[in-house]
DNA sequence: CTAAAACCTGACGCTGACGTCAGAGGCAAG
DNA sequence: CTTGCCTCTGACGTCAGCGTCAGGTTTTAG
């Protein structure tokens, strides 16, 4: 496959493949005249990449990863970040269903627009 | 109270208190020198503010639902708002919980470091 | 054969929530 | 009064994950 259809399949920018490559995380064989071709399996490993991104990762943390995950077997290193990148997604979870839970009562309270009930009402901003 | 102790007291910096006044979501009242002085529940406030940034908010969004937050009514287009971002807080946790237990594929079966079954198994990167 | 479409390598631009530095003024304690 | 900490404004710096443009080569469709 060239760079134009896992961009496509995989639902990101060919400059997203690209930067990826140069972070390391994406590799290609290169046609004599230089055209990266990837096989099959990169579509997934990008949304996988994607997956990581989105939930906070950064390119130097999923590059720590590499190794542990493609070879299938984890170090103690390896195990120590995965186990604190599980813990940081969990913890953003709480935060976010905490601020959902907030905007809730936001959306509740305006919409009843009576019983003074939630904080922060009595500070103005101009 | 001074910007000093708001920051400490909300746990942000005080630059971060004078870019929330900046992008019009604190203000406070000036002594004739012109310090800032900030009413206890300002606090509070900067800590809701942290949250939604957390969320995922903008200063623009939250500026925008601060009139319906502080006035506890909600306009159509407020509750549009509102009804929205909870919408995409939603969606984002539930990609996180996805990561989360993708991690945990990857933690169980490097673990174990045996059984093939996960994916993304056969793409090396260098 | 040729024109369009896709690909290549740089390299600069962008965005948002601050960090940081400079230079100057303000304020309670000894 | 002065020492040391706090605060002020203004302005540039940062960082990551790309977007975008330039200028050139390659592949593909007709």
């Amino acid at each position: 496959m060239r760079i134009g259809d896992v961009a496509e399949r995989a639902g990101v920018s060919v400059r997203a493949l690209r930067y990826y490559e140069e972070q390391g995380l994406l590799n290609a064989t290169r046609s004599t005249s230089g055209q990266r071709h990837y096989p099959d399996a990169a579509v997934e490993w990008v949304q996988l990449i994607q997956q990581l991104y989105a939930a906070g990762l950064s390119s130097a943390r999923i590059r720590d990863l590499l190794p542990c995950i493609q070879s299938g077997v984890s170090t103690p290193e390896s195990l120590t970040l995965l186990a604190g990148e599980r813990a940081r997604i969990d913890d953003q979870i709480k935060g976010l269903i905490e601020a959902r839970d907030r905007l809730d009562e936001i959306i509740a309270m305006t919409e009843r627009a009576s019983s003074p009930s939630s904080a922060c009402r009595t500070y103005r901003v101009p």
